[in-house]
DNA sequence: GTGCAACTTAAAGCCGACTTGAGGTCAAGC
DNA sequence: GCTTGACCTCAAGTCGGCTTTAAGTTGCAC
């Protein structure tokens, strides 16, 4: 990135309707560095120029905003690929696919959320008052296994043991994912 | 680790009030080795014993759930250990010193729910409708930044700090219907 | 006093998500 | 046809947060 402002690369020569690098790059927000890394992940795909560049369709932006809303929701690359996957790349997913997906995030997202709200009152019951208590406090006994999950945040303060249902798989299987495992 | 749930280090032999590496571990869910690594980035310390076996006291698991809650915020190790040394170590933490830095994380972490709570709004007017509309979506056009803080929240959609007036839309046109392209 | 698990250190490895660097090629505007 | 910026590949580096490995030492029960 970090090109000059009005080095509109977008509006600049190049052909019709493909894209270059550069300017997906400036579009999506992404480096160029990025995109040929999540190509060579199988994420997102180009055509080539004769001269071995890559060309990419508008439907690119759409499957990377897909990306970054996938990262965003927690999911890795990985599992966004997978995703992707599942979804028609060549009739366009509809928007009932689109749904479908968007709905097993909605829940991920609650899932972050109500997280969340868990750890905001452990730390007023808990360091809030200054207890720590080591016997009875939450945030001791929260019988955290914490396993890697997150990108950002590896370990976690964990759910009550108490609180229903496990941990619940990712996303991943709520995509539909048989195979699993991870 | 995985130690065999009945070989309880934590009741076994060893001295009275101070705990082993072993016994550490155990009761804060953390392997030795990171434990080892927090103390090389001055985030807990111990005594040693004689033979140079390190031993912790019982306020070290003190520490340390303030340090998981801290990651859990958001916070790198190296935040975690500014927060901490900011506290009081010997006369141990009075409850408002403790609270003082839990109600900075409360406003935290209710930003990464307000963000959460966002996204989960664009995925349903966006993703969820399946229009990803490239001028209008929010997805792709979102101004929102705040960080990689999350737990499983690294990389934001968007990027585009202030930048004014942005003129840089970032995925104009194309794309209008889902037909698009090929 | 011996046996053995638990401990010690330093250095290296790993994972995810990229970035950087070196050395070279393409394509478009003049 | 030349120049120049954008592009290419491949390998290696980075960062945070640990874990693993190797080789050696401690400490407690018996």
């Amino acid at each position: 990135m970090t090109a000059h402002p009005d080095a509109r690369r977008g509006s600049g020569p190049h052909s019709a309707d493909l894209l270059t690098i550069g300017q997906l790059a400036d579009r999506s927000g992404l480096a160029a560095s990025a995109l040929r890394y999540y190509e060579s992940l199988g994420l997102i795909q180009a055509t080539r120029t004769a001269g071995g560049q890559r060309r990419y369709t508008r439907g690119t932006l759409r499957r990377i905003a897909f990306i970054r809303a996938a990262q965003r929701v927690g999911l890795s690359l990985d599992e966004a690929r997978v995703a992707l996957d599942r979804l028609p790349e060549r009739p366009a997913p509809s928007g009932t696919e689109w749904s479908r997906v968007a709905e097993s995030w909605q829940s991920r997202i609650d899932e972050q959320i109500a997280e969340l709200e868990l750890l905001k009152r452990k730390l007023s019951g808990c360091i809030g008052c200054g207890c720590l208590s080591l016997t009875r406090c939450a945030l001791y006994n929260a019988g955290d296994r914490a396993g890697a999950a997150g990108p950002g945040a590896r370990y976690l303060l964990t759910r009550d043991p108490a609180a229903g249902p496990e941990p619940v798989s990712p996303v991943a299987d709520a995509l539909g994912g048989p195979s699993e495992g991870r």
